[in-house]
DNA sequence: TCTGGGGTCCTCTTTCTC
DNA sequence: TCTGGAGAAAGAGGACCC
């Protein structure tokens, strides 16, 4: 029986925040874009102090601003949360050398060959975490990934579950489908439709019928998840696929000018990225976003790879030539996939 | 003045190659 | 030379995750 931990940081990025200007401690922080309410951007993370005023990640920050004015709005400070990230996988691979990272966050810890009793490793975990970081986690305790990530959102901040073998009926059938991770907003909606709210509810319906509405993959996949079933391995080592930038205009633009050099500055820094993490791509990919919310892509493969800015800027223009540019812009992103180590 | 940015994976369609 | 088909690769879009 494999042994598995799921450790989530709890509001992560408002508790670096807080962790460096103790001021802070106690009171609603908003972590989010250029951390100016009145600019276009979402929150990235709200302590819980601002999560009672309804505030919650991906919320526009003018709607949380309108929620709670009295908040403390700050910018995204990516290279301290990674420090402090880095650090704390550090601590986690101490326990285990099996651990996969889950973004910035969350990381999950395979602990099948340790004798210790699980509680007692995740305690230790906690108390490490807390010690040397003075940052709390909630920590999921099962037999798999999917389940130890449901276990460790059952109960937060500083939360410990466990769910054993003979739980999944009592803890995860009653639970919203929503809760099932790959189970986001659109497919939570069309379950809606036909009457499955509960997990319990989704685990009724026959594998045929899964595939028939789902494809095979995504119908296999819920029909085990519903179940609790998920062999999947921890990936302890993964390389990149794609490397990209994107930003978001402060307003809708339909000038040339600045559509341009906004493009030329995204695959300058795509080509940067690239030149930093040793990685040639063959793929450039640019996406269009216009005030309609209506999203394009046009991707070109080219003969070499490369990281060259030149290459990948002219590449991306001429992809560019291919939209009629009839609306104004909202977002543009450039992306160079098909990696390859240099 | 609703709706970020950086990713992965899947599906469907089109294009290329044999 | 024309036609058709199979299979791979590329392109586009969309759902999802943190």
């Amino acid at each position: 029986m494999r042994r598995i931990l799921h450790i989530d940081m709890d509001a992560f990025f408002a508790a670096v925040e807080q962790k460096r200007h103790p001021d802070l401690i106690g009171k609603p922080v908003v972590i989010g874009g250029s951390g100016d309410p009145t600019q276009r951007g979402v929150v990235s993370t709200a302590s819980y102090e601002a999560r009672k005023f309804g505030i919650h990640s991906a919320m526009p920050l003018r709607t949380a601003y309108k929620l709670c004015p009295q908040a403390v709005f700050l910018p995204v400070d990516y290279e301290e949360y990674s420090r402090v990230s880095a650090e704390v996988k550090n601590i986690l691979r101490e326990f285990s050398p099996i651990m996969e990272d889950v973004g910035i966050d969350e990381a999950f810890l395979d602990i099948s060959d340790i004798p210790e009793a699980s509680e007692e490793i995740s305690r230790k975990i906690k108390d490490r975490i807390k010690s040397e970081l003075d940052i709390t986690c909630s920590i999921g305790i099962a037999g798999n990934k999917l389940l130890a990530k449901i276990a460790s959102d059952l109960r937060k901040p500083d939360g410990l579950t466990i769910i054993n073998e003979g739980d999944v009926e009592k803890i995860i059938w009653p639970l919203a489908v929503r809760k099932l991770w790959g189970v986001g907003p659109k497919t939570e909606t069309y379950l809606r439709s036909i009457n499955i709210n509960t997990i319990g509810e989704l685990a009724a319906i026959p594998l045929e019928k899964l595939i028939n509405h789902f494809g095979p993959s995504y119908g296999n996949y819920l029909y085990e998840a519903s179940r609790g079933i998920d062999e999947s391995p921890l990936v302890t080592h993964w390389e990149p696929k794609s490397s990209s930038r994107e930003t978001t205009f402060q307003r809708d633009t339909n000038d040339w000018q600045t559509i341009a050099r906004t493009l030329a500055g995204l695959t300058k820094e795509v080509s940067e990225d690239l030149k930093h993490s040793g990685y040639i791509g063959k793929t450039v990919t640019i996406k269009i976003r216009f005030d309609d919310f209506k999203t394009y892509t046009r991707a070109k493969t080219m003969d070499e790879f490369t990281d060259s800015n030149e290459t990948i800027r002219k590449t991306a223009f001429e992809s560019l030539g291919r939209i009629k540019l009839e609306k104004k812009v909202r977002l543009i992103g450039a992306r160079v996939s098909g990696l390859k180590k240099k």
